[in-house]
DNA sequence: TCCAAATTGGTACTTTAGTATGAGTATCCG
DNA sequence: CGGATACTCATACTAAAGTACCAATTTGGA
């Protein structure tokens, strides 16, 4: 929220700045106007479509990875958000144990509360579950 | 393609003009130009970010939908899809079976048929599979 | 420092999932 | 009509997944 104030608090100061230079410029010289408007296109333009992609950026980053809220109000805790992520990858409990260097049987303990806070009685539902409540990536 | 074209000739079109009204505007009253350039910073600003939603949607509609073409070139029948959308839903294979009035060998049969056809071991991993074929939905 | 929660791991067990194989029936197409 | 494909179902397995219970450490805060 605070880096969306200072982001637009940049924007119009750039154009302020903008402004005062074109200013300067059509007073010295009409030809340059054109440029200077072209100029000022082109960088909106950008600006755009940068703000754009960061926006998307920041929807990937909510939908892929951590909802710290959530996982608190679901009881989820770290590791156990990293198993489910480990169980969308399509990775079995051994694989999943190999990958954090733990036991399968530590990792089964883990599933077996996953599967108890998403109220769901199979991974796959839980994979539902997790997918509805945005905990996962699309 | 051609509507991504249409669309350039028409932010290049619109850049010329806005030049032309910018040249006129400049030379009848110098006092305009600030207001010329802040619209013209405007209106591309939000071109940028019009194209950036668009290509959103697009992302969006693509990995929506089924593919039948797509089914084909796997060798996936109808009722193995069917069988593969109730598996990402989360349903075991005695639900599945009852869904679909079969018996739960019969699921189990698809169900191999369509780990091979997908080149998974397990039916997660099967859902990641044809997550990243746009075969099933998100 | 002390406690609650988190993390880890084990045993023993039940339940699903998945494989392999064979086979009967239905359907579509040349 | 005959063959290929899809769909169905069964048996007998093996392999994962999941449950229940217990317990030893570790760790993050009050």
């Amino acid at each position: 929220m605070k880096r969306t104030i200072l982001l637009f608090a940049a924007l119009i100061l750039a154009l302020l700045v903008l402004l005062q230079i074109a200013k300067y410029s059509l007073i010295f010289n009409n030809n340059q106007g054109e440029w200077v408007i072209a100029g000022v296109a082109l960088l909106f333009f950008l600006i755009g479509i940068l703000i754009n992609r960061e926006t998307r950026r920041k929807e990937t980053f909510q939908t892929g990875k951590a909802n710290p809220e959530q996982l608190k109000a679901l009881g989820l805790s770290k590791r156990e958000y990293e198993v489910l992520l480990l169980i969308s990858g399509g990775y079995s409990n051994k694989e999943i144990a190999d990958q954090l260097f733990v036991t399968e049987s530590t990792i089964k303990t883990h599933v077996s509360n996953i599967l108890v806070k998403l109220n769901a009685k199979r991974r796959t539902e839980a994979l539902v579950r997790a997918r509805e409540l945005n905990l996962i990536a699309r």
